[in-house]
DNA sequence: AGGATGTCTAAAT
DNA sequence: TAGACATCCT
C-alpha cells in the first residue's frame, strides 16, 4: 500500500530512465510486485488450484531484459508477517476470503466473467509460487533472496550496504528504507520512473541546511503509512507543512505541537505518539539477513537509546540456520515447513551467467564481497547508444506538435500549406526517428543468429542519411521565434542520429547487423506460437514489417516514397486516401499502413460515443479515409499490432494506446494464431501478395450501402486480382478482415457477418468448422479448450462434499463426459452453460473478436466437441481437453453492472459450435442483427449463452 | 486549498 | 492494488 499519494508527491523530481542506462549495476527487485502482476493473468487457474507457471514466465522477461542489460538482478521476496502490520495483513486476508466467497456465488450462478473478476482479486502469492520463481531464476544464475520480514527492508539493507545499487519496486515505502536509487513502474523495456533519495530535499522545500532524511521519513508516517493510520485531515501536503516549520529534533515534541503549527483542533495522544515512533523504528530497525555473515540484523544499526527488546513489533530474531533456510526459500514463510533445499555452496546454474558478470558473484558466494566502489556508473545520455536518441527524438516531438498551430498564424497569405506540409514533413521525420528507434529496440530483442543478413539495410540507411541531410532543409521559413531553440533541439537529433549512424556502420562492419530482423526472435519465449519464417513461401519475412525478397524493405521503400510525395510538392494531401495513393504509388506492400489504419480506426471510434462497436467499422473506416492522415503519427503502434510483442506506448497517447492495444492486440493475435501462409493457388509472389490495405476505395459510395447488407462475402480471388489490376476494390468488409483473410490458404471465401467486421478472429470463427470437417486435429485450425471443474473450488469455500454438489442439481459448471473414444457430447443448457472452457487467458485476444448472439432463441440442444483425446477426459481432476473446432479462444469484456460501466469477461462458453457443420456461410437473421450489436452495449447476462450456442450451430448448419 | 471519499480503470494474455 | 479523477467536506 505504501505511502498514499507519495509518488505524486514527488512528481517534480520523477526521472524517466531506462534500467539499461545502469549497465553494470546489481539491481534488487521487490520481486512480489512482479508476482503479483504476474498472477493476474493466471488468477482463475491460481485460485483453482490448478498448475500455471504463467506468473514465472511474466517475471523471467524481466529478468531476462535485466541479464541483456548487464545487469545482475537480485531477487527479494517477502518473508513473515510483521507485527507491526498485522492489522493491514488482517484486512487483504478478509478482502481476498469475501472475494473468495463472491467468486464461488458467481460460480454457482454460472457467472464465469464475475468469478473471474473475483477471483483475480483473491488471489495471493504463495510462498510456493515465489519458489517457482526463485527456481527458474537460479536456473539463470540470477541470486534470489528471501526477507524475514518484508522485502522493502531487506531492499533498502541491499541498497544501504552498496550490494545493489538499484532497487525496482512499486511500493513508495522504499523511500522510507532509505534506498538511494529506487526506479517504480518498470516496463518490460526497462523504462521507469527513478527517483533519488538526494533528491527528496527539492520536494520538501525546505531551507538548505535543515533538510533531513528524518524529516522526509516523518512527513510520510505523519501522512499515514502502513504501520499507522493518519490523523484525520491530514496528508502529505499539511505533513511536509509541518516539517518545514519544526527546528526540533524530538519528534515527540514536534507531533505534540501539531494542532499549532496547522492551525487544526487535533487531538494527538500519547498512543499516537508512541505509534508514531513505532512506525519509525520499524522503518528503522526492522530486521533483515545479511547474506554475507548469514544472519539477521536490523537494517540500521541500533543506537545506544534504543532498547532492541523492545523493538520486536521490527521483527523477531529467528535461530541462524532456520533463518539462512528462510532466506534461501527453503522454509515457508507461512506455515515455516520446508519446502526446498536450495544449497547455494552446492548449487551449480543449468545457464552460467554470462562472462560479463563473472566479476559479479552471486551474494552466496563464499567470496563475495562489497567493492567498495560501486561498478554503477549511469551511463551518460550522450553515451547511451539508444536511450539519448529516444530522449532527443521525444523532444523534437513535442516541440513540433505543439508549435504547429502557432506557425499557421504568423504568415495568413500562404500558412495553411506550408504549416500543414512543414507539420507533414516533420511528422514523417519523426517517424523515422521513431522508426529506427523502433528498430533499435528490435535489435535489442532479437537474437543475432536469427538474422540471415539477407535484406539489405540499405534503404535503412539511406533513409537514414537523408534524414541526416534533410534535418535542416524541411525547416521552413515559418519558423517561429524560437528558432534558436529549434535549432538547438535539430541540432541534438542530427548529433543523436550521427551517433546512430556510427554505430549502425559499426554493427554492419562487425558482421552482427540486425537490420530487418522479425520482432519476435525465434528463441524468445513466445516464439514458437509466432514463427512466421515457418510457413511463408518466397517471401522474406525478416522485420516486423514483412521485407519482401527483392532487397530494400517494404517498409524503407515505402517511407522512401512517401517522403518524395510529401515533401517535394510541399503541397497538403487533400485527404487521407490521396496520401494513401501516394503511399500505395510505390507499388510496395505497407502492412504498415494498414496497422496505423486500425490504429487511427481505434482512436476514431473510440472518440465517437455514438459508433456502435462493429457495426459501425466500415463507416468509421470511411472517416478515416476521409480524414487527414494524421493517423501516421501512430504508426508505432504497429509495434504492437504487428509484433505481437507487447510495446509500451507512452501514456501521452493513452487514449490511442488503450484503442491500440484493443485492435493491435486482436490484429497480433490473428497474425500468431492463423497460418501465415501465402495463397497456394497463388504465382509466384510478388510483393503484392502482401499488401494488405486497399487505399483508394475511399468515398465509394457503394460501400457504405454494402455494409447495410447483413453479410459480406469476399471473393479472395477476384479481390486480389483486383488489386493486381490496380482497380478499384470491391470490399465491403474492414481492411482488417479483408487483408488477413487474403493469407487463409484453404478458403477462398469467406463470408463475414456484419457484426464481425473488423474481427479477425471471427473469421477464423467461421471456418473452423469447414476445416474441422477435413481432420479434427488439424493444428492450425482446431482449438485446444480446458474445462474446468470448480468443484473442489466450490467444496473449499463452502466446506461441503463434492459429491453433495453433484447431486444437488443446481446450476454450475459440469462437463457431462460420456465414455466415448472421440466425441464428447456435452448438453449445453443453461444450467452447464459454463462448462465449456475455461480457457487459457494467453490465448484470449481482444473484445470485439467473437459473435456476439445474446438475445438469440433460448436453450439450445447439443455441441457436438471432440476430445483431444480419452485420457484427458478422464483425468480424475475432471478437467476435460478438448479440441474443440471452431470454439474461438476468445474472452468478451461485457459491461456486467450497469452503474459502474465496467466492462467484464464474458462468458466464452457462448462460442462452442457444432464441428458439424457443413457451410460457413452464415446467413442473415434479419432480427438477430440488431440484437447483436445492442449487446455488445448492454450487461451480459448468462440466460443467453446456451442460445448463443444454439444461434451459431444453426447458422452453421444452414 | 487540501483532504476524504467514491468511482473507474488498468494491471496479464 | 494503485492511480486518476470527480465530488464533497473542512
Amino acid at each position: 500500500m505504501g505511502i498514499q499519494g507519495l509518488l505524486p508527491f514527488l512528481k517534480t523530481i520523477h526521472e524517466e530512465v531506462n534500467i539499461a542506462q545502469f549497465s553494470g549495476c546489481t539491481v534488487a527487485i521487490d520481486a512480489y510486485c512482479w508476482l503479483h502482476k504476474g498472477a493476474f493473468s493466471c488468477a482463475e487457474k491460481l485460485a483453482l488450484g490448478e498448475k500455471t507457471d504463467q506468473y514465472v514466465y511474466y517475471c523471467m522477461k524481466y529478468v531476462d531484459y535485466m541479464l541483456k542489460h548487464n545487469l545482475k538482478p537480485i531477487l527479494v521476496f517477502d518473508g513473515c508477517h510483521l507485527k507491526s502490520k498485522a492489522g493491514v495483513e488482517k484486512s487483504r486476508r478478509e478482502r481476498r476470503e469475501i472475494n473468495r466467497k463472491k467468486a464461488a456465488q458467481f460460480l454457482r450462478e454460472g457467472r464465469r466473467a464475475e468469478a473471474k473478476e473475483c477471483l483475480q482479486r483473491c488471489v495471493d502469492i504463495s510462498p510456493q509460487m515465489a519458489l517457482e520463481l526463485m527456481n527458474a531464476c537460479r536456473q539463470k544464475g540470477v541470486d534470489c533472496i528471501v526477507a524475514p520480514y518484508e522485502a522493502d527492508a531487506q531492499l533498502g539493507y541491499l541498497s544501504r550496504k552498496g550490494i545493489a545499487q538499484i532497487i525496482v519496486t512499486e511500493d513508495s515505502d522504499l523511500l522510507l528504507f532509505g534506498c538511494e536509487k529506487i526506479i517504480f513502474k518498470m516496463d518490460f523495456n526497462g523504462r521507469g520512473v527513478l527517483i533519488q533519495q538526494s533528491r527528496l530535499n527539492e520536494v520538501m522545500d525546505i531551507q538548505t541546511g535543515f533538510y533531513t532524511f528524518e524529516k522526509f521519513r516523518y512527513m510520510c508516517i505523519l501522512s499515514g503509512c502502513d504501520y499507522l493510520p493518519s490523523l484525520h485531515g491530514i496528508g502529505l501536503a499539511k505533513a511536509c507543512k509541518v516539517f518545514k516549520m519544526a527546528r526540533q529534533a524530538d519528534i515527540r515534541q514536534v507531533l505534540k505541537k501539531l494542532p499549532m503549527y496547522l492551525k487544526m483542533n487535533l487531538c494527538v495522544t500519547n498512543e499516537y505518539v508512541e505509534g508514531f515512533v513505532r512506525a519509525d523504528n520499524t522503518f528503522l530497525y526492522q530486521l533483515v539477513f545479511d547474506p554475507m555473515t548469514r544472519e539477521l540484523c536490523p537494517l540500521n544499526p541500533y543506537p545506544p537509546e534504543i532498547d532492541e527488546n523492545e523493538l520486536d513489533y521490527a521483527g523477531q530474531y529467528f535461530p541462524k540456520e532456520k533463518a539462512y533456510q528462510m532466506s534461501l526459500g527453503n522454509i515457508d514463510v507461512h506455515s515455516h515447513k520446508a519446502i526446498a533445499n536450495f544449497d547455494p555452496d552446492t548449487f551449480v546454474p543449468k545457464n552460467k551467467p554470462p562472462a560479463r558478470f563473472r566479476h559479479l558473484l552471486s551474494i552466496w558466494d563464499r567470496n563475495y564481497c562489497i567493492k567498495s566502489e560501486s561498478p554503477c556508473k549511469e551511463v551518460q545520455p550522450s553515451q547511451a547508444e539508444r536511450l539519448s536518441l529516444r530522449n532527443e527524438e521525444r523532444t523534437v516531438k513535442v516541440k513540433l506538435f505543439q508549435k504547429s498551430p502557432a506557425k499557421r498564424q504568423r504568415d495568413p497569405s500562404n500558412s495553411r500549406d506550408k504549416s500543414v506540409v512543414g507539420s507533414d514533413a516533420k511528422r514523417m521525420k519523426h517517424l523515422e526517428v521513431d522508426d529506427i528507434l523502433g528498430m533499435l529496440d528490435q535489435d535489442e530483442n532479437v537474437d543475432t543468429s536469427l538474422n540471415d543478413g539477407h535484406a539489405s539495410p540499405l534503404g535503412e540507411k539511406k533513409l537514414l542519411s537523408e534524414s541526416l541531410s534533410n534535418a535542416d532543409s524541411d525547416r521552413g521559413s515559418w519558423e517561429s521565434e524560437d528558432e534558436n531553440e529549434d535549432i538547438l533541439c535539430q541540432k541534438k537529433h542530427k548529433k543523436g542520429l550521427s551517433a546512430m549512424k556510427q554505430d549502425w556502420e559499426s554493427k554492419e562492419a562487425l558482421g552482427f547487423i540486425k537490420h530487418n530482423v522479425f520482432a519476435v526472435p525465434a528463441d524468445a519465449p513466445k516464439a514458437p506460437r509466432f514463427n512466421i519464417n515457418a510457413t511463408v513461401e518466397r517471401v522474406e519475412v525478416k522485420s516486423r514489417y514483412f521485407a519482401s525478397s527483392q532487397g530494400v524493405s517494404p517498409r524503407a521503400s515505402t517511407k522512401l516514397e512517401s517522403r518524395k510525395a510529401l515533401s517535394s510538392p510541399r503541397k497538403k494531401p487533400s485527404s487521407a486516401s490521396n496520401k494513401k495513393e501516394k503511399l500505395s504509388e510505390c507499388g510496395q506492400p505497407n502492412i504498415r499502413l494498414m496497422f496505423a489504419e486500425q490504429a487511427k480506426h481505434c482512436s476514431l471510434r473510440k472518440e465517437d460515443k455514438g459508433s456502435d462497436d462493429s457495426r459501425d467499422f466500415g463507416k468509421d473506416v470511411s472517416k478515416c479515409q476521409n480524414s487527414d492522415l494524421s493517423g501516421i503519427k501512430h504508426q508505432s503502434h504497429n509495434k504492437i499490432a504487428v509484433g505481437g510483442v507487447s510495446k509500451k506506448v507512452s501514456s501521452s497517447n493513452k487514449v490511442l494506446s488503450n484503442s491500440s492495444k484493443r485492435l493491435g492486440g486482436s490484429s497480433a493475435f490473428a497474425w500468431a494464431k492463423f497460418k501465415f501462409t501465402p495463397r497456394q493457388d497463388t504465382p509466384q509472389s510478388k510483393a503484392t501478395e502482401f499488401v494488405p490495405v486497399n487505399v483508394d476505395n475511399a468515398g465509394d459510395s457503394s460501400r457504405l450501402e454494402k455494409e447495410e447488407e447483413d453479410v459480406c462475402v469476399i471473393e479472395q480471388e477476384e479481390k486480389t486480382k483486383s488489386e493486381r489490376a490496380g482497380s478499384r476494390s470491391t470490399l465491403t468488409e474492414s481492411p482488417s478482415v479483408a487483408s488477413l483473410s487474403r493469407y487463409f490458404s484453404k478458403s477462398d471465401s469467406v463470408q463475414i457477418p456484419k457484426n464481425q467486421r473488423g474481427s479477425i478472429h471471427s473469421v477464423q470463427t467461421i471456418r473452423s468448422p469447414q476445416n474441422s470437417q477435413d481432420s479434427c486435429t488439424d493444428s492450425e485450425d482446431v482449438r485446444e479448450v480446458q474445462a474446468v471443474d470448480y468443484k473442489d473450488f466450490l467444496c473449499s469455500v463452502e466446506g461441503c462434499e463434492r459429491e453433495s454438489l453433484v447431486e444437488s442439481g443446481d446450476k454450475r459448471s459440469e462437463v457431462s463426459s460420456q465414455d466415448s473414444d472421440s466425441t464428447l457430447e456435452i448438453s449445453v443448457n443453461e444450467s452447464q452453460r459454463s462448462s465449456i472452457g475455461s480457457i487459457d487467458s494467453f490465448c484470449l485476444p481482444n473484445t470485439q473478436d467473437f459473435i456476439d448472439l445474446t438475445d438469440t432463441e433460448p436453450d439450445c440442444e447439443v455441441t457436438k466437441i471432440t476430445k483431444k483425446s480419452t485420457s484427458t477426459a478422464s483425468a480424475p481432476s475432471g478437467k476435460q481437453s478438448c479440441r474443440v473446432p471452431g470454439l474461438s479462444r476468445s474472452r468478451r469484456k461485457a459491461k456486467v453492472s450497469p452503474g459502474r460501466g465496467q466492462q467484464k469477461l464474458h462468458s466464452l462458453s457462448r462460442f462452442a459450435f457444432t464441428r458439424n457443420a457443413s457451410k460457413p456461410s452464415i446467413p442473415s437473421t434479419g432480427t438477430g442483427e440488431d440484437s447483436d450489436s445492442d449487446s455488445q452495449q448492454t450487461p451480459i447476462t448468462h440466460a443467453p449463452d446456451s442460445s448463443a450456442l444454439a444461434k451459431v450451430q444453426r447458422r452453421l448448419e444452414l
